[in-house]
DNA sequence: TTATGCTTTATAGCGCACCG
DNA sequence: CGGTGCGCTATAAAGCATAA
């Protein structure tokens, strides 16, 4: 260590030091409870690798603002050094103040990384030398100590060098905590990316993997609809479908329909009743607050829902006789969170998570069941594609509540026509073939154009003649894969 | 494509820990 | 003691991802 006092050597030290790189620094000031403390010494090192304090300089200053002054001008005003302190602030009061450049505080370091690394019980320099580097029985007993008086003591001395020796090595390891935090993060981040499969799409890759590929990457339609675009219509019915729901939960005009005695209840009359009213209440009023554009599809979504609701009261009259009249809607639409998830282990060992939600759930009384039931308003072009997506719907909430869950398709459109699949078929599909489908959906992604086996097309030749990326899909495997098509079935 | 909800961003106030 | 500025919290708004 180099106690200088005498101004000729001071400003010595000070000329070397403008040349630094990179300086570690620290200062004790005199009479800090006074109205105005004065700064008595100013500690340096330059070779962060010292631990013992043997190459460190510390620079009386007391009562020498003129050398203070040189230190300023020569060393903190100059922006190609870096200075680094713990709780620069409180230092750089004393050392030029905002004329001060380039300043580095490993107090705020810390404060910036505490919650996510670092585990230690407060920011103090002592503290962080002890927790962060090798440092023990660091002694700080002298820092509230008179720093006005001269001579100074030994000790003094002692913890003055040291400072700025814990002060480089915490500095050090902090920026390396710091950098593997960040590659820790960008890791992160990378994983973040969507790698979750919906139902919806699993029924893709069924009915095209191909389609599934391109609306993967490229985004673009889905549906495979015979001509008429009926735009619009499925959002419609799907509200409307959930407004009768919860109409027929809490209007009291539903309830009173359930009043008489089971047998005395007529399916049709029930219906009838209930069209009427959910027209009134819900329909009626949908209608005018529409614009008048959609007059066209309005019409068949009104059949839609003739249909369904004729359907329901089927339902509604055999709960009936299972409950009262009080709970029969209740019991029979099952309002819960539709969201899903659930973790499927793959044959290759790895798991893949699948997340979505149903349409409506339905609870039969006379069969002990709950039904996830799956709406479509255009005709099916792949039935079973469509019984592997409520398959996964029936084993995702069976998974959840553990019993077991059958499935329905209501396709309202262009007729009311119902597809069932019992829980004990269900169960069967979804063992035997969505796990390989998982992990193929999974490969079929991870295709690049040229490379060997690329997503097959659809084994239904007809879906191709209405699918909806049809020339896409041409271009696109034609160029990665140009004799592929031939081994496709001719359309 | 659209509705929904979760995440990010914006804003502001406040307490607190740090230095000698 | 005293100045400071960061992070935490609460709240609101905007953006983004996602599901069908």
């Amino acid at each position: 260590m180099q106690y200088l006092t005498k101004n000729a050597e001071i400003k010595e030290v000070i000329g070397k030091l403008a040349a630094a790189k990179t300086l570690w620094l620290d200062t004790e000031t005199a009479h800090w409870n006074a109205p105005d403390p004065k700064i008595s010494l100013i500690q340096v090192l330059a070779e962060p690798e010292d631990l013992t304090g043997d190459r460190a300089y510390i620079i009386d200053v007391l009562n020498k603002p003129d050398l203070v002054e040189e230190f300023i001008s020569q060393v903190m005003e100059n922006p190609e050094i870096e200075k680094v302190f713990h709780n620069a602030k409180y230092d750089v009061k004393f050392l030029g103040k905002e004329r001060a450049k380039n300043v580095t505080c490993t107090y705020k370091i810390a404060r910036k990384r505490k919650r996510a690394r670092l585990q230690v019980p407060n920011l103090q320099l002592k503290t962080l030398a002890e927790h962060l580097c090798h440092f023990s029985n660091v002694d700080k007993s002298e820092q509230a100590s008179d720093w006005g008086q001269r001579p100074l003591t030994p000790k003094q001395l002692q913890y003055a060098k040291m400072d700025v020796v814990y002060l480089a090595q915490v500095h050090r390891r902090l920026l390396e905590i710091i950098n593997l935090a960040e590659s820790d993060n960008i890791v992160n981040l990378a994983q973040t990316v969507n790698n979750n499969f919906t139902p919806t799409k699993v029924r893709l890759a069924f009915e095209c993997p191909r389609l599934f590929y391109l609306h993967q990457r490229f985004g673009g339609n889905t549906l495979f609809l015979p001509k008429d675009a009926a735009t619009g219509i499925g959002k419609a019915f799907h509200n409307l479908a959930e407004q009768f729901v919860n109409l027929a939960q809490k209007s009291l005009e539903f309830k009173n329909l359930f009043e008489p005695a089971a047998e005395q209840l007529k399916v049709e009359q029930i219906a009838l009743r209930m069209q009427q009213l959910f027209y009134r209440l819900a329909f009626y009023p949908y209608l005018h607050q529409q614009e008048q554009s959609l007059a066209p599809g309005i019409l068949r979504i009104w059949e839609g829902l003739q249909g369904l609701i004729r359907r329901w009261a089927e339902l509604l009259v055999v709960n009936r006789r299972y409950c009262s009249a009080e709970t029969v809607m209740n019991k029979t639409f099952v309002t819960q969170s539709r969201k899903l998830e659930h973790n499927f282990n793959l044959p290759d060992g790895s798991q893949q998570r699948v997340v979505g939600e149903f349409d409506c759930l339905i609870y039969n009384c006379e069969r002990d069941r709950l039904c996830v039931v799956e709406f479509k308003t255009y005709k099916p072009e792949d039935t079973s594609a469509q019984l592997a997506q409520v398959s996964l719907y029936s084993y995702m909430l069976k998974e959840k509540q553990n019993v077991p869950v059958d499935s329905a398709v209501y396709c309202v459109l262009p007729e009311f026509k119902e597809y069932y699949y019992p829980w004990e078929q269900l169960e069967n599909t979804v063992h035997s073939l969505i796990p390989h489908k998982l992990q193929q959906m999974r490969q079929w992604l991870t295709w690049e154009s040229g490379q060997p086996n690329p997503p097959p097309s659809t084994i239904q030749p007809h879906l191709c003649q209405i699918c909806p990326q049809r020339e896409k899909c041409q271009t696109f495997f034609d160029v990665a894969d140009g004799n592929d098509r031939e081994a496709e079935p001719p359309i």
